[in-house]
DNA sequence: GGGAAATATGAAGAACTCGTGAAACCAACG
DNA sequence: CGTTGGTTTCACGAGTTCTTCATATTTCCC
């Protein structure tokens, strides 16, 4: 369950928006304090912050904007002004949507959902899969892979961030310390085969994904 | 200091506009002919535009349509007709504000000042919708969309400064790295396939919008 | 309203991409 | 010198995408 914090001088305002989001299945918190809002989010890692403007203690700017220094947890800016640099304002320190009163509930819900939804960034490698550098060795499900040289190299690159899309010509710069001329196929062959043995261990996997046009990722 | 270009065809009534910006600190420069607008603002890059709507040689709506496919310098428009028409098309074709045959100077230099003072961060993608270059990844609402290489550069063209409208040309241009000779119509296909699935997630979003006789820009 | 220009859409062939197996190549080793 | 395992290239087929063209539909301007 997701945990948002409602950060929000009205007191009324606040519940009413926490009751909607606990009917939606969330978990919610109000605070009415600016001051509160950095060391709750620090002590409890919420998966979202709805954000007044305008509070005592300490501006939503001014949150946001430390807030930013330590997390990127999706913000929603709530403000009663309605003038367009508010917007952009709110934008620029980095709140990811905006809302302004009079709002319906039902709106800002919506977007909570539609943030919440967002796939988030996250670079870790795929479960299950461990790669030993020094020992110039990997493991996919506590099962050792046998790879040639080229192999490992290609996984590793792919690995070193996971989910982003190499193109092939990137992958041979990082397959050859020398800058030799090699064909963009090569690349494939290599992945036809490193797949193979993937597949073997983790029939389906499907960890090494082609985007059509530009290149190959490590599927997360 | 910020330079403000005035285009208007009645001297007396150009002059003394300027000469209240000079007043305000800034720099001012008077065109009475609409055919030299374009060329002048390529050459001298004003930070403001102040543009009558009738103009000798060229309208200003001409002017203003055109203006918005390489630049996003905000526009004033003037105008002697009074009609509720005139403000929505002066807005539809990109203008930031609207005033009303006879003004108040002293109004016009007010909403000059509040122009230029707009922070003039790049504007933020429409809500909802996530670009990730380097995962080649695009999510509307938190789904994923299968986008061709071709769509998905559209797409960041478009992205790449919303709201403003870019050229067929313009596009083809940051479509292709080489400089092959592609008809403009192929934008038009293009526009369609991925207005298509951005449909399928957001019904009648409208995010792709085709402004007639200059090109398309993305809904804000 | 009517005509001209611009845009939207559907269909189809051309062009391109990708996966694959087979073959050529190469270096190391017995 | 032949074998072996790894690497690279090639060529083909299947599938996808790109581009164009012809045909609606819309928009603009008079």
């Amino acid at each position: 369950m997701s945990k948002v914090l409602i950060v929000e001088d009205e007191p009324k305002l606040a519940s009413l928006v926490a009751d909607y989001l606990k009917a939606a299945g969330y978990e919610a918190h109000c605070i009415e304090n600016g001051l509160e809002a950095i060391p709750w989010v620090k002590g409890n890692q919420p998966d979202l912050i709805v954000l007044d403007l305008m509070l005592p203690g300490r501006s939503g700017l001014e949150i946001c904007k430390e807030l930013r220094t330590f997390s990127d947890v999706p913000v929603i800016m709530v403000t009663a002004r309605v003038e367009e640099v508010d917007r952009l304002i709110g934008l620029e320190v980095g709140a990811d949507d905006y809302l302004c009163k009079p709002f319906s509930v039902r709106e800002l819900v919506a977007r909570v959902k539609a943030l919440l939804r967002r796939p988030r960034v996250a670079a870790a490698a795929p479960a299950g899969l461990a790669i030993d550098e020094e020992k110039h060795q990997v493991s996919l499900d506590g099962k050792v892979l046998d790879l040639t040289p080229v192999e490992f190299r290609l996984l590793a690159a792919l690995v070193a961030a996971p989910g982003r899309v190499f193109s092939r010509d990137g992958l041979l710069e990082k397959l050859y310390a020398d800058h030799r001329v090699v064909t963009d196929r090569t690349v494939d062959a290599h992945v036809k085969n490193l797949r193979r043995k993937l597949e073997e261990i983790r029939p389906g996997a499907d960890l090494v994904r082609s985007i059509y046009g530009v290149g190959y990722k490590l599927e997360l």
